[in-house]
DNA sequence: CCCTGATTCGC
DNA sequence: GCGAATCAGG
């Protein structure tokens, strides 16, 4: 795939909105992560206000010639790398009487979806659906799954609910 | 192991 | 200019 300008305007986009090399390559299609971040060194993009760890990639002679280093790094203030939005409450119960008999674990909670595009999902994101496949905005849960699981631990409990767990919705 | 971005260098 | 290979780090 060349690097047209339409696909380096949605490069610079995407980038600048935080999403991953990975993510974007996968977006883009045609292109493997690695071509993404080469082509946002080369557009001399980077930074993207400060999602990049502490790294100090000093090289290592692989066949010739090392070079010079990679100093700079000036203080910048924290960096939503944020995806998702939504802000769970943790509801205290108060109340002196649980149910005795009340069982299932909600030791799984909710994560915050990735809100992925089918061809973003690996082999370990969580594909649980989320919103109608016919609307633009449908996309997949995408959390980490483990164990080759499609889905990640919430979701696999909703998906698996055991029979006798079932409680009914208040 | 999974992932991330950074860098080098042959093409 | 491009991006696979490789690296360091989380």
């Amino acid at each position: 795939m060349n690097w047209t300008d339409e696909r380096v305007e949605l490069l610079r986009k995407l980038w600048a909105e935080g999403l991953s090399a990975s993510q974007i390559a996968a977006q883009l299609g045609g292109v493997s992560r690695n071509a993404v971040i080469g082509k946002v060194h080369r557009l001399k993009l980077s930074s993207r206000g400060r999602a990049a760890p502490a790294q100090a990639r000093q090289k290592k002679p692989k066949a010739a010639a090392p070079k010079a280093a990679k100093p700079s790094s000036q203080p910048v203030r924290s960096m939503p790398q944020t995806v998702g939005a939504t802000a769970l409450k943790v509801e205290f119960d108060a109340e002196p009487a649980p149910r005795p008999v009340a069982r299932v674990d909600d030791s799984v909670i909710l994560p915050i979806s990735r809100n992925l595009k089918l061809v973003e999902l690996t082999d370990r994101t969580c594909k649980w659906p989320n919103g109608d496949p016919l609307n633009e905005d449908f996309n997949f849960c995408g959390s980490a799954s483990k164990d080759g699981s499609p889905y990640c631990a919430y979701h696999a409990r909703v998906a698996y609910q055991p029979v006798s767990d079932r409680r009914r919705a208040r």
